[in-house]
DNA sequence: CTTGTCTATGCAACGAGTTGCATAGAAAGC
DNA sequence: GCTTTCTATGCAACTCGTTGCATAGACAAG
């Protein structure tokens, strides 16, 4: 369970409540993991009860009081077991792929508008890590020289920008191949079920 | 529910059986989503419920009979459907990313021969999406002009080699860190708990 | 003064995905 | 003769992840 490791990781680098690891999770420059609060909370309740946490009350006004997570020991000893371990590379899941693949049954043209949003989306992503790059990083407001820690941030915040950079280009790529498509538009593999192609 | 479509546009762009679907989203050139031949056999059971799939039985020798599933008209048009839907930008998780922070609180030298081990299969898999890019779509034996089909499976694999390649570039970066990082070990930030840092 | 948003946590139910095991005939290697 | 590998399908049990709902006080906008 990655959930878990990343939570570890995250409350080393800070400790918080579910809920700010949650916010954590969803806006963090380095975006490397997501998860919804419901997992988030249900897997600090068991990582406490395994002892791999340890929660401190704390009261507030103006708002409900929190729980504070840290790491306690054993949490940190897992931590380091899994950093020993080998894990396999990761494999896509990429439902628009999917759909570029499906839209060989469909009208190709329909799909133009989708990959223009997801291409906006990734330009949003972009922008918001360079943002952050300079922010915490490159700009004249960064610490001087990078501690070990805030040096490997950086380098996973540079396969972010890397990886929205390519994302960006294949969606080109992707919206021309449309495009072309589209203009000899009648070779798209005949449907033979209910949905007739309108010749034009 | 992704999967399912997916199936859908294999089964679209050839039938086949669940043990066949299998072996296509393990090695297929275009690997867009990955599924275990469980979670397969019991999603086509389902479509097949759900009337989306037709089924043909088999019968073969030297080796036990199978079903051939292809797409029924209601299979064609839930697709359709899907594709006409807005879906999300996907969202990364990334292992090896969380591995990589979790390390500032671990000794960097010793990820290195992980993420070596990572550089190479993603060598690999570059290797092989190239060589079907040459057999299916630009070398001497491939159709010669291709149909939308192809031409969209086409794009899709591209994707996939832009995606290996920026992988590489990649974790050449994060070896780099690490080096970096390795030759000047002691700031490492300071263990708190059992795992003290050798001081080189 | 009502609606909506933000902080903060959580239950219940469901769907998605993994792991281990089982069956069973054919072929190939040791 | 034995083990392993390949084809082919499936059950059972489990964990992971999502969705909808509930609570509850503080604050801001209309």
């Amino acid at each position: 369970m990655a959930l878990e490791h990343a939570i570890l990781v995250s409350l080393l680098e800070k400790p918080g409540s579910g809920y700010e690891l949650a916010r954590r999770f969803d806006r963090s420059i380095g975006r490397f993991w997501t998860a919804t609060h419901q997992q988030i909370y249900r897997v600090l309740n068991r990582m406490e009860r395994e002892g791999l946490l340890a929660v401190r009350e704390v009261p507030q006004q103006g708002r409900p009081d929190k729980k504070e997570y840290s790491v306690a020991d054993p949490g940190r000893a897992a931590l380091s077991r899994w950093l020993h371990e080998p894990i396999e590379p990761e494999s896509l899941r990429h439902d628009l792929a999917v759909k570029i693949r499906g839209t060989a049954f469909d009208d190709p043209a329909a799909l133009i508008g989708e990959v223009e949003r997801h291409r906006a989306a990734h330009c949003d992503r972009l922008a918001h890590y360079l943002a952050g790059e300079l922010r915490d990083f490159t700009g004249p407001d960064a610490p001087a020289p990078l501690d070990a820690g805030q040096e490997l941030q950086h380098v996973v915040l540079r396969g972010g920008i890397a990886y929205e950079r390519m994302t960006i280009a294949w969606l080109d790529d992707v919206l021309a191949t449309l495009h072309t498509l589209g203009t000899k538009a009648s070779d798209v593999a005949a449907p033979q079920g209910s949905t007739p192609a309108p010749s034009a």
